[in-house]
DNA sequence: ACCCAGGTGGCCC
DNA sequence: GGGCCACATGGG
């Protein structure tokens, strides 16, 4: 079972290895919002080019999304991938966030984390991953956001029992506490599992056989 | 020519 | 609750 110190030691060695990330990277909080939802099992560098036309189109405010059509808006993201089913789910999205909140984040930041996650996983396309990322980096509400990356992560280092989400979820939010600097945390903890995992603990659970394990213990990045 | 990428929902058992 | 599948583009 995972004990508060030794993620939080895990957290800063991370954190002195690769240095801050300062995720996520975008001009607006709606633009997080769609981009946690084009990154959707796809590369950033796709969702990147589906933004940057959306961009291009004026189409990151809610409203302007909203009177788009679904074939217009379909060639737009299509850089991003499974591009019709991700049309659908911003459509559902700024439906929502129009219906309940008149179109504005700053209405939605006034409510509560629990209430928005639950509010957000009821919506079609929306799951536990996305949701957490919308209330973490859009929101900047205190919420840990478990990805492939974190499975792997947690399982590679044998850091928890069970090997569920909102176990994980829950261990980590547990050990950074409650705190002015949790939420930046929460970020940045996030930010460099995903940076770690994109070099290393890719074999998972065969790690013994990954070539990087190695490399991984030699650089000083976890001690096992 | 493969394999992967900052998931999700639907279906089956 | 878990196991499989479709969804799709672009880069290594």
């Amino acid at each position: 079972m995972l004990k508060k110190k030794t993620i939080i030691e895990i957290y800063q060695k991370l954190l002195k290895y690769y240095g801050k990330q300062n995720w996520w990277p975008a001009e607006t909080e709606f633009e997080v919002i769609v981009g946690a939802i084009l990154t959707q099992q796809t590369n950033w560098k796709n969702a990147e080019k589906a933004i940057k036309n959306l961009k291009k189109n004026f189409l990151l405010s809610p409203f302007t999304l909203y009177n788009t059509s679904i074939k217009d808006l379909e060639l737009i993201i299509k850089p991003s991938g499974f591009y019709k089913v991700k049309t659908k789910r911003l459509k559902n999205f700024v439906n929502y966030i129009i219906k309940k909140y008149n179109g504005e984040i700053i209405k939605m930041k006034e409510k509560k984390e629990d209430f928005l996650r639950k509010e957000l996983l009821e919506i079609k396309g929306i799951g536990k991953e996305t949701a957490d990322s919308i209330l973490l980096y859009a929101l900047s509400k205190k919420t840990f956001i478990v990805d492939t990356y974190t499975f792997r992560f947690f399982k590679r280092y044998g850091l928890t029992g069970k090997n569920n989400y909102e176990e994980i979820k829950k261990t980590v939010e547990n050990a950074f506490g409650d705190k002015e600097d949790t939420v930046y945390n929460l970020k940045e903890l996030h930010a460099l599992i995903v940076e770690h995992g994109k070099n290393f603990c890719k074999k998972i659970p065969k790690c013994t056989s990954c070539p990087l394990t190695k490399e991984c213990k030699k650089k000083g990045v976890i001690n096992e």
